[in-house]
DNA sequence: TCATTGTATTATGTATACAATATGCATGAT
DNA sequence: ATCATGCATATTGTATACATAATACAATGA
């Protein structure tokens, strides 16, 4: 009679499924800055009504992953490099905070994690696989932000390194920087496993300066 | 010809007056946690459409005031006493970012401000008068936020400030807070004179400890 | 009595219709 | 030629209509 629950849990609303997708085009960089996002043009596209779609630009707008001009429309974030300092200087911030409160709660399985994805990560840049490369950095930070315990500042972590995504990529396509990622990782989640705080502060605050020149580089130019 | 701007920025779309009047009734404590949020209702209340007042919840949603249960509708959010240590402790990290930053930053005209402020506290503690107390707390911080020149930051601050103003509220009631807060307030903007760092972010954190441990102590009594 | 089922009601989810505004282009005056 | 002006069109803003799911409660049966 249990064990059935056939998970009726599959149910999204369409403003979800439409924010998600949206989201996700906006970061591949299908959806570039400044594009327009308009409603009827994005309602025929996906084939849903207008009504998903605003309320999904609703969520984009508050993500800072599109701006809206009432009776002209939306469109997608443009970044300009005062912009991304702005968002570097919180995310080094919150990033030295999440380090911090994780070396202290992290959990053997949790570390585990770490060390694989730190792998993981080492062996995707052998294949100059951006994407593989990409989703295993992000993965790597994700589990150290998911160690903190505070879903609150997981959620504004990953808000901040979604707006950099698209820049951080290209920063990744640069293969001179690989073995300095990989160091970091390396330290990061030493310092972790013997619980000196100072250390990884000090790496993770190296890590993220280390990102936030090059983002700012990349920037300038394309800017 | 010039000189008669006469602005016609006054428009603003209903959303956005659904979503300021949702936000400052939530902050009011008119809607109280918990409190369900019905489109029908609301949109009789405010003589609007369903419309608006759906785009306006997607808002609040993402500003962390509202929650939404797919087919059920939102409520407004409750805070556990466990959200709300979430809350301070990335709130802690921000505020000395901030008061750091702004150290570096502050004008002498907010500088300035900021004094009238402070006094402007002081003067008000004599009056019970809650809400003007209140605001003059939050436009005390708000101008060292601004004082950072970064908006980011000042719109983070701010929506964390948002989420604790419910509870903040009790914590300014009592009156033998009064003294100690006034001191800590002539401290910051000594520091901040002064350009001294470190007695600015050291306040800061006692600051918002201490608020912490107020707000956090309200939560219990009332959750 | 209690559990179950059916049904009315209410609320949300989604689509569509209507209104108002912005945009671009053609037209015409200077 | 250049700048207004007006009109057509595209797009957003808002309201409403329809579909579907959740809820409460009465009715039914064991």
């Amino acid at each position: 009679m249990e064990n059935l629950t056939l998970n009726m849990n599959a149910y999204l609303p369409l403003r979800d499924v439409v924010f998600n997708t949206l989201r996700e085009a906006i970061l591949r960089g299908d959806l570039k800055p400044g594009e327009r996002l308009m409603e009827l043009q994005l309602a025929a596209k996906l084939g849903v009504s207008r009504t998903p779609i605003r309320e999904a630009i609703r969520m984009l707008e508050q993500e800072g992953l599109a701006v809206t001009i009432p009776r002209k429309g939306a469109e997608v974030a443009k970044m300009t490099e005062k912009d991304m300092e702005d968002v570097l200087q919180v995310r080094e911030a919150l990033d030295e905070l999440a380090a911090s409160v994780a070396c202290e709660q992290i959990s053997e399985e949790q570390l585990a994690e770490l060390r694989r994805t730190m792998h993981e990560f080492e062996e995707s840049t052998k294949t100059r696989d951006l994407k593989r490369i990409a989703e295993a950095d992000v993965r790597f930070h994700d589990i150290i932000y998911q160690a903190t315990g505070n879903p609150r500042l997981v959620s504004m972590l990953s808000n901040l390194g979604e707006q950099m995504y698209r820049y951080r990529v290209e920063y990744l396509k640069e293969e001179k920087n690989y073995p300095v990622l990989i160091r970091e990782h390396a330290l990061i989640v030493e310092g972790l496993t013997v619980k000196d705080k100072k250390k990884v502060t000090d790496t993770m605050h190296t890590h993220v300066k280390n990102q936030a020149a090059a983002v700012k580089e990349i920037i300038r130019e394309q800017g």
